[in-house]
DNA sequence: ACGATTGTTAAGCATATACTTAAGTATTCT
DNA sequence: AGAATACTTAAGTATATGCTTAACAATCGT
């Protein structure tokens, strides 16, 4: 059977499963624009703080989003290392599908 | 309150949630080889043949799969466009960190 | 010290996810 | 026709997810 190592491990379940809800895809652009408190980031939604702190806990546990406590204001910031690791998962799939494509047309171009 | 427009919208949705998934990832690189069957597919898997038949209405949710019934076998291939949205979503994100990375450097090198 | 701010913890709830087994349907082969 | 193949459908189950409210810390400004 296939293991998860090879269609690349835990680390992308979660950073995928992170990708996977509007709210925590909103948090992830206003990060991109630089760190943010939790109270920031809630403030554009319609639903409790609690809420809010459980999807980060998903963006951080998806090493996506790192948070560090300085007095009661807790910063998150963007860990831009993960969101490539999927970027590049992806690449990978488009750029199999280029080669595969391009052997097709070369065999379809056979004289 | 943010809608999940601003997100990418409920297509990304779908697309990351099929991703989150170790089995579902593993049954798209097999489809970057090519086109499969629904048992060809499953024959690496200790699943059951209903297990990976669900996995693939995931991904045929999501646009990334295509299906298409022959007689009694269902033919399964990879829709890049779909994969891509995904890629250049994660892009976008990127090079608007990218952006904000060399305001920031041009800013500390100022004199 | 006191009150306001900022976040945390816990409990509960409704729905969704990832499977399973068992029984069915449609095709193809002989 | 009858048996084998390739799914399909249905029903059940265990765990995970996305929220909520209520109550609890910790820290900062005055």
């Amino acid at each position: 059977m296939l293991n998860n190592r090879e269609a690349g491990g835990a680390e992308l379940d979660a950073i995928f499963q992170a990708l996977a809800d509007p709210t925590r895809r909103a948090i992830l652009i206003r990060l991109c624009e630089g760190p943010a408190s939790v109270s920031e980031l809630a403030k554009p939604f319609a639903m409790s703080l609690p809420a809010i702190v459980q999807h980060l806990q998903v963006l951080e546990h998806s090493g996506m989003v790192r948070t560090e406590k300085i007095g009661r204001v807790r910063s998150c910031s963007i860990e831009p290392a993960a969101v490539r690791l999927a970027e590049d998962w992806l690449g990978r799939r488009r750029t199999g599908l280029e080669r595969r494509l391009d052997r097709l047309e070369a065999f379809l171009k056979k004289p």
